[in-house]
DNA sequence: TTGCTCCTCACGTCACGTGAGGTGGC
DNA sequence: TTGCTCCTCACGTCACGTGAGGTGGC
């Protein structure tokens, strides 16, 4: 009946012993109360609130710790959940049950995360843990074949990292990219798009400098938090453009 | 001709003969299917379904006419106004009680819409009617000052209409701007990322030429929700290069 | 002590989705 | 006739939001 799933057994944090939980290598030192999870993800995600983290962990979703006293104390590892689950949401769209699935396949290793801790940064403090596809795993989660996959990278549109694997963004793009193609756009089309990404993201770089290349911490912090409040903004006035001009294409 | 009077007047189910509805000067006749507005709509946007236009009728956002058995006949007036709906759903995020404030301010012309009806194109069918502001209405509805508008339109982040108005792209642009104007990025700076969204609606109109070369109404409706299905791939492919490129940038 | 943050629990809400059971149209 | 579209009505669901009423922390 049981197969061989004696190691990829599902793991609460409550101190039954088993495999960590998703993700590995960042901090588990609960050392954060929710106004300060707020704040740390509201940059990024306007749309977070009390509730809604209340709500994550009523489906399941995150499990922080408690004081004494039953305030929720979360980690840097529990924040990184918190990230992963947003992103999905904003990014694909998918249902919290789906999301919580592959929460499930991370922690249990069925869903192949990052191969390990990356090199940690200068503050050792902005790692971030997002799931990593390997090819077979990015074809089969977008539907498009080996060979679409590898004329994308060669193009420029996706870059797969030094060990071969592929994110989240990934996926994002090789399914966008293969509705394209649908309607006849090649991924060679699709190199001038690039640089036009460039150039927002230049924009970005240009504004976050004056804290980038400060010392402390929190100015690095502080950096990420203005790049991503930037980068959305400059998405969104791009996406309004091209709105724009397709209406008056049509008009 | 008193037919068309008979056709174009503003028919409320409970018979009282008001001003005729937003939008004007689109035909009003009833001719389609909830399948036909269905088909319409969903390549600008995917969510729409069956049950989400019954759920906005009963909201009292659109009354389709009825046949003798029951059946629901939309106009083109109507599917505009679907279209208004689900445009502020996405662009703005507006919950239906606010957009539904907007419509019967439209009705009743207190909200500023188009002038009139626009000169009629080659087929006669394409006809759009947005909302159109005064530069005093802009700068209400985004809360910037008509000194920072007209710096933008200067640099091309937002242009007028002939006569002077802004439609409700431009809300979304001048709201955008003003929240990166808070982080120091001036007009002058979002010329560049101006130009990258030109960039995508070249590929869009390669893309839809064939089609708009063609003389029939089909060819040519058939161009525009193809440009609009494309132009939405290609924002989307932007906004994910973007978020990833900060996404590094944190790293 | 005084605000302030945080807690739980119950209930409300928004925007739909899902059948069941039935009629209409070509 | 057959399949298909469309109808209403009741109920379910998803993802939270909103107080009420109370405790904890600095």
């Amino acid at each position: 009946m049981s197969g061989a799933s004696n190691a990829a057994r599902a793991v609460r944090p409550d101190g039954a012993p088993g495999p960590e939980p998703w993700p590995q290598g960042i901090s588990r030192r609960a050392s954060m109360r929710i106004s300060d999870v707020l704040g740390d993800l509201r940059p990024e995600f306007p749309g977070v609130s009390h509730s809604k983290l209340r709500f994550l962990e009523e489906q399941g979703l995150i499990e922080p710790v408690r004081t004494t006293s039953g305030y929720r104390q979360y980690s840097p590892a529990d924040v990184e959940r918190l990230r992963y689950v947003l992103t999905q949401q904003r990014d694909s769209y998918l249902p919290l049950k789906v999301i919580k699935e592959r929460l499930v396949e991370l922690d249990s290793g069925i869903l192949d995360a990052a191969p390990g801790p990356r090199p940690a940064t200068a503050d050792g403090e902005r790692e971030t843990a997002q799931e990593r596809y390997t090819l077979e795993a990015l074809c089969a989660a977008t539907g498009a074949d080996p060979a679409m996959v590898s004329g994308l990278v060669e193009a420029g549109v996706v870059a797969p990292t030094s060990s071969g694997r592929y994110d989240a963004f990934a996926v994002e793009l090789v399914t966008v990219a293969a509705a394209l193609a649908e309607h006849g756009i090649q991924a060679r089309h699709l190199r001038s798009l690039r640089t036009a990404s460039d150039r927002h993201l230049g924009l970005v770089q240009q504004v976050v400098a004056p804290w980038r290349g400060q010392q402390s911490p929190s100015s690095r912090a502080h950096a990420a938090t203005v790049a991503a409040e930037v980068g959305e903004l400059c998405a969104r006035l791009h996406t309004t453009w091209v709105r724009q001009g397709i209406a008056d294409i049509g008009s």
